[in-house]
DNA sequence: ACTTTTTACGAAACCGTTTTCGTTAATTAT
DNA sequence: ATAATTAACGAAAACGGTTTCGTAAAAAGT
């Protein structure tokens, strides 16, 4: 039932090499030997074997995408879920397939993602960077292997990454709050040893010095990007003798999660001003609507792309790009409203 | 720098046989040679090429993913990659690795599902349904790879499918209904050439008659399962002359959609009664919380996994399999409550 | 000590393509 | 009519592994 290249010639009565130069569009080739041909091939639903076309060239067609570290084990975190979909859209207008290595540890303990990479031989791959990233990661960015990173710094001469600038997002958020006339401000970021939660932080510290806010080390807490974990801090934060009035989340997740627990604790919402992060889809029907710094995943994951595709056609070396982020104002900064 | 089997060989004064054989755990290797070279390769960093091995074994230890129809087109809709997040975390545990394929058009026009699998190779597919299913995916179907499908009806010698019993989901929505007191039930189903919510919108016909309703035609519209459409189909309700008090809407975005439709509308959305179905995240923190048929994701990826794995190793004939769905009581059903 | 069995290994065919390079036949130039 | 060019095709070596089968040496049996 499967025909093989060599059962193809016989039948049109030529060589292996005609049928695979007509497979690959060479010129030298007769009109109507190649009809005859492509008639035969499609008369048999023949179709190249991939394996061995990419083991004769050297081409893949087929990128890898890690999800690295622990908050996207299971790679459905809305965020990224959006910048790989945008991500996946764009690379495959350009005819490559995604191949989403799994993270459960099987078979050999010493599994790693360059090999997982060499041994798929990927022309490419994107990683989604997290918290606790592994370090083999980092063996994938040293190779020769091209690599983007979203919200992880790859530094490898054929890497890159993009992400939104993430000290932006923090200005964005507190300059909303100081306007409104918070100055009680708190801030709960995500893992505290990820890259994004530093940099948000950092952002967070710098702009309220700006502003002349004092921070209060008390209102400086750490989730892990998810709503539960938000939920779980605001409530101890509750529990205090000083309460932040103004609350900058990481994540709309945990935003959301703080927002429950408010509720749950006989508070209300109203008397607390809440800003989330990422502008996901559900922030936007949350009771109250969440104001949020929105990041632009249509645009990461097309950039991503294009990157990407740049760094495998060798027209491009190392690059970093930053994306802008913008506050989306929706009615979560109710206590400033009353003023 | 990339090692081939054959120079470890030489480096280790072995053939490739020899070689071969240890990477594949043959018994016929001595002790003392087997740890040599298993030192060299793993000084060299050495990987077996995964082309070259899955042209010469037959297996590839990849399952396809394969997102059918338009709903799909992005991948991104909560319920499906919540189902595909479990399958992959299951199917990982196998060793298999994912791979998607892109669904935008390049190449050549002619390119079907099943062409890309016996491109690929792959060991078995996943099928996600929808609307507008391609035709192609049929051949697929027919063909002797084994394929599972989600919300989709396959019937091949070496498929199986797996669903909710949506049916069951509409009975859930409406007894619900009956016992809060409400009598005057619309339904807004997906696309209305999809096989779920065909199945829904008969279930609803069906327990509607036991329950001695009369089904009302004008509250029966049709949306496409996002957010958007069930806005629209809602507005338009809105404006006609008699508007149904209870709505059960064949997915939770849809649901959304149809309530802020009435918020936008200047009516109360404590005067309706909305039940959606999915049970996505999001449903719990929207105003109000969205009472809804909840769909066990987890459950139908695992399962999935499984009834495939099986089809995989020939412990199975076609099999379909059907998934209890339960009620999610939420605060969506104010107007009953009032009563 | 001699046969039989077992152990450890290698030669070589094969998996299904691509690609280089050479060759012949047809075409064009002179 | 002859030389030079071009068009159309094929032989065969890669690509990097797996696997069958044969064989020499070592171990075991007698």
């Amino acid at each position: 039932m499967k025909m093989t290249i060599k059962e193809i010639a016989k039948l049109a009565g030529v060589s292996q090499a005609t049928v695979s130069k007509i497979i690959n569009n060479y010129e030298d080739v007769g009109a109507k030997t190649k009809k005859r041909v492509l008639e035969i091939m499609e008369e048999h639903g023949y179709r190249p074997s991939y394996s061995a076309q990419s083991l004769a060239k050297k081409v893949t067609k087929v990128i890898g995408v890690i999800y690295a570290g622990k908050i996207n084990a299971n790679f459905n975190h809305p965020f990224f879920v959006d910048v790989v979909s945008s991500f996946k859209k764009t690379m495959g207008a350009e005819g490559y397939d995604l191949l989403f290595f799994s993270n459960e540890k099987f078979h050999k303990a010493d599994e790693n993602y360059l090999a997982r990479c060499q041994h798929y031989n990927v022309d490419g791959c994107i990683i989604i960077g997290g918290d606790q990233v592994e370090p083999s990661v980092y063996d994938l960015d040293k190779s020769d292997i091209p690599c983007i990173g979203v919200d992880i710094q790859l530094e490898g001469k054929t890497s890159g990454y993009i992400m939104t600038d993430n000290e932006k997002v923090s200005s964005l958020a507190v300059e909303h709050f100081y306007l409104m006339g918070q100055r009680e401000i708190g801030f709960i970021g995500g893992k505290e040893n990820s890259l994004i939660s530093e940099q948000r932080l950092e952002g967070f510290e710098k702009i309220m010095k700006t502003y002349g806010l004092s921070v209060n080390q008390n209102w400086i807490k750490f989730g892990d990007f998810f709503e539960d974990s938000g939920y779980q801090v605001m409530s101890e934060m509750l529990k205090e003798h000083e309460i932040p009035k103004a609350l900058f989340a990481a994540s709309d997740l945990m935003a959301m999660g703080a927002i429950k627990a408010i509720k749950d604790s006989g508070n209300s919402v109203q008397d607390f001003s809440i800003i989330g992060c990422d502008d996901i889809t559900a922030s936007r029907h949350i009771d109250p609507p969440l104001t949020t710094v929105k990041q632009d995943k249509e645009k990461i994951g097309k950039m991503a792309a294009y990157i990407l595709n740049d760094l495998i056609n060798k027209n491009l070396q190392h690059t970093a790009v930053k994306i802008e982020p913008e506050l989306i104002v929706r009615e979560s900064c109710g206590a400033a409203k009353k003023v």
